[in-house]
DNA sequence: TATGAATGAGTATTCATTCAT
DNA sequence: GATGAATGAATACTCATTCAT
């Protein structure tokens, strides 16, 4: 006699441990770590109340899987391939980062400020698998990606590429905080864009100073 | 004549109602506004638990001041003064406004991750007078910056400010946030900062490609 | 697979909502409704402080079906049956009539006092199945036994029926709020309703002015 | 040099204490004396929070002066003087009667439901001198004019006049609640009124039974 | 093992009363 | 005596966690 299965799992072949991960991760997304209930997860996960005990130390457990689950899947989320070293051309490539980024932290930070508040719920996160993917591993691409093109000679040879996949994620930060901060502020139109990469390609210096 | 003072009070010649703004920024600095109790601030201010409504209409209206007053010393607190146009170096001046804004933003940055989970608290603080003193008037500051040294020559005509300025207090955001995220990450080393600076100032296209 | 039951119910097979009801029914039968905390109602039941809610909206609804409960209750409380016209004889019918009414009305005053100094309570209390049943179900009876007796010719065919249902409700109000005003007032004695059954039957014109 | 007069007293020549007094009576005549607070009260004398304090031992010993004083000003309001035994009719005189116990109980039935919900407050009221004045003054006058009546023949000399009091006082109780408990009722008509004279002076019994 | 009601500590807020001025 | 801010106990309600079924 097999223990009993969850109504809401009938006929799926899901364990109700990623169920339940999966009804947390949708409630992230949406609303963010901040105010999320035991109940409501319950409820999005059509199960009863105290199932969660049976697979999680506790609420920030459950909470930290789900909102790893998010940043994986968010990253997992991004259209097409990263740029390659040689190809394209360097600025189209910085705008497809930046485009990339841009589109990752959009959907990743309204639920991050969240995690930023509950240090419980962070330190929890941190003892995961690799639990920076969000963010880090488009930064290690970005990287990586750079000093590829440092070998073919598109990108000087003494650029910092930590410096700039740094601006390129932090612009990212900025330009999505703000929007939080007040709604008004409009999204980043593609002038933006188009501005922030030949800041990174040429910097500030006059020509004639150069 | 006059009513009693709160013992807390003793000796000083400050308001209650300074006394528990006071009280309830420190607890906003060290722990943000996330998970803070009427409680705690009574406890902080040495008062009892119920003054606060006596000054304030509810405890989000004292914790709008206390994030107000925070933003507003967080600047005050950043030392010296912002560099001119057409002074020192724009080297030297970069720098000295990423130093700025970096150590404007690890000192509000912690609290202001809980005001943007907090919608009502963010528009409580969106009511009082330049609320957004603290990012944004640094923004301003170094676009004006910037702006300035265009007309002195020392910066491309063509160069984009308002790109600039967002790389800046991004790059800010960034660093601030991963120190939260790991506090394993290190501090900003000032290596760090002289690549951002050299990647603004030259961008990192070859010196061969310009 | 059932949740456990509480701990007060052991043995019982009432649902705890019930229980719920019945214990703040004797909370409001004692002292009436106003001053009565969850808290009160909890530890009269026996049960922790915030099971209410998962049977109630609010205190408010747990009252009014309280109340609600209590009125009923009193209403089948009533001995013997309501006289029927053509029955004994219409002294004793009004006497009957008397004594029931001002046995609901002991029953039912000391809660209704405090009902009517909360508007929110009334309104729930309006919302739920026949609330008036109380007052207004005997206050129907009567009127209806009244017309049968006109019927019968028993009653004058001009008496005003609803007038002499209005002074046998009326006068078991002021004799229950007398009490409660100054409890050292007599309860109503047995001569008291004999002097209001001979009113109601003849008025106070003498006999030789009719 | 003498003491230091309230500034809402300036100018006037009442003390304190009456004009505190008058100030909740005008409270508990518009909203009642549940929900009254201290503070409501102080506004009202646009006088400080404390200084009731410095006239009543507590809120509890104000309120009841307060009501008293409604009782008596509301009976002292009633328009016209009394009926007296032997002038007009004793139609006339039972109608004027329940005419004024109407606008009586009409003005102090909404202030009392909430002392009978406040037993301290009950007894408190029940200490001041007469406490009973409300309705119970009229009661009297009621019952003194019957037994005039009697004395003249035009009332039955076996007539139970104490009964009659206390179902034309009664009866007012009735039709205040029920425009209380619904306000939809409609506000007694004067057809109603009529219809109780009538049942007073010949009751239900048909002529020919009598 | 799933269920979902029961538990009770914790929250923001109110308000009668006190008391230094 | 008057002032009105300070006090702190009390209130309704929430929610993470437990546990009998």
């Amino acid at each position: 006699m097999s223990p009993r299965r969850a109504a809401a799992l009938r006929g799926g072949d899901r364990s109700l441990r990623e169920h339940l991960i999966a009804a947390a991760e949708r409630l992230v997304a949406r609303r963010g770590t901040v105010g999320l209930t035991v109940r409501d997860i319950a409820r999005e996960a059509q199960v009863a109340d105290g199932v969660l005990y049976n697979h999680f130390a506790d609420k920030e457990e459950l909470l930290a899987y789900a909102v790893h689950a998010h940043l994986r899947d968010a990253e997992a989320a991004l259209e097409g391939q990263p740029p390659r070293p040689g190809e394209a051309s360097v600025a189209a490539n910085l705008r497809a980062y930046l485009t990339r980024a841009l589109a990752l932290h959009t959907a990743i930070l309204p639920a991050m400020t969240g995690v930023f508040t509950q240090p419980g719920l962070l330190a929890r996160l941190a003892e995961l698998p690799d639990p920076l993917a969000g963010g880090q591993g488009l930064r290690a691409e970005l990287t990586g990606y750079l000093r590829g093109e440092q070998e073919r000679g598109r990108v000087a040879p003494d650029a910092a590429v930590e410096a700039v996949a740094a601006l390129v994620v932090g612009v990212c930060h900025d330009l999505v905080l703000r929007h939080l901060l007040d709604p008004a502020t409009p999204a980043p139109a593609p002038a933006m864009i188009d501005d922030l990469v030949r800041t990174l390609l040429h910097g500030v210096t006059p020509a004639e100073a150069r």
